[in-house]
DNA sequence: GGTATCTGTTACACACTGTAACGCTACAGA
DNA sequence: TCTGTAGCGTTACAGTGTGTAACAGATACC
């Protein structure tokens, strides 16, 4: 059994651990990257080995989080995509398993819940509506 | 190391395997029930022991999704909490992990990525600008 | 050639999830 | 009263995910 899928549609969102997650915010924040960087930059909140950030990078790539290119004989890891994509992702997969689809219900529950305010949405509304802004 | 509280801020929202989902569903669509009535419910889909599903149930109330009561012998399982509040913390737990907290960004994200159109924005700004209603 | 770097491979422990068997107890019917 | 049955309590086990890391092989540099 034991669907591999199930986090989201496409099998692609695997959910991240709590050193994966690290690592994540430190890439999305700094760009491009060498494992020792990141290991260097973590170090301080958890102190890893030089083996341990690289199996968690190398896994992050399986689970398409980064991509690496080789400078030299060393691999440069860069985010495969925007930290806003998999966010926006991973909420879609809580509206399809929570809200039967309807991110309606979803943003009402998040007003309910001051997640969200009314002025923000205002906001965010008028904003959206005047223009395809990035 | 291992710390249980990777999902979510207080350690509440551990978040839930497929079947898991599956139960959860099923107690919110149809309200309290017996650890019967949802197996059979979802035998079709899911054929279980009478074993398995209790063990699901009882993990469920462990997590706090759910909770019981008894009425003779037999327990009677109910949504601790509903979908949508447990839906919005979700999503605030993705907006503290991948936004920096900001609810904003994350709602511009959706409008990107077609999880939230322009149209249901504004309807649902102005259906909540009306009143508080539920 | 020896040494310092890097990557590749492999391992291991522990938690989570799905799945279920066994055993005990209370209630209902013969 | 005896007994079958319906429920719950306990325990188990396998597969996967995640954190952590050692060791080995390759490459570059002095």
């Amino acid at each position: 059994m034991r669907n591999t899928e199930r986090f989201l549609g496409k099998g692609r969102p695997k959910n991240l651990g709590e050193v994966e997650q690290a690592v994540m915010d430190y890439v999305w924040t700094h760009g491009p990257c060498t494992s020792e960087a990141c290991r260097e930059a973590l170090a301080e909140e958890r102190p890893m080995k030089e083996s341990t950030i690289r199996t968690v990078l190398r896994r992050l790539e399986e689970k398409g989080y980064v991509a690496h290119e080789t400078s030299g004989r060393t691999f440069i890891y860069r985010a495969a995509e925007a930290r806003q994509n998999v966010a926006a992702r991973a909420v879609k997969s809580i509206i399809d398993r929570f809200c039967g689809g309807s991110a309606e219900q979803l943003v009402i529950g998040m007003v309910d819940n001051q997640v969200l305010d009314r002025k923000m949405l205002e906001r965010l509304t008028r904003k959206i509506r005047k223009g395809s802004e990035k």
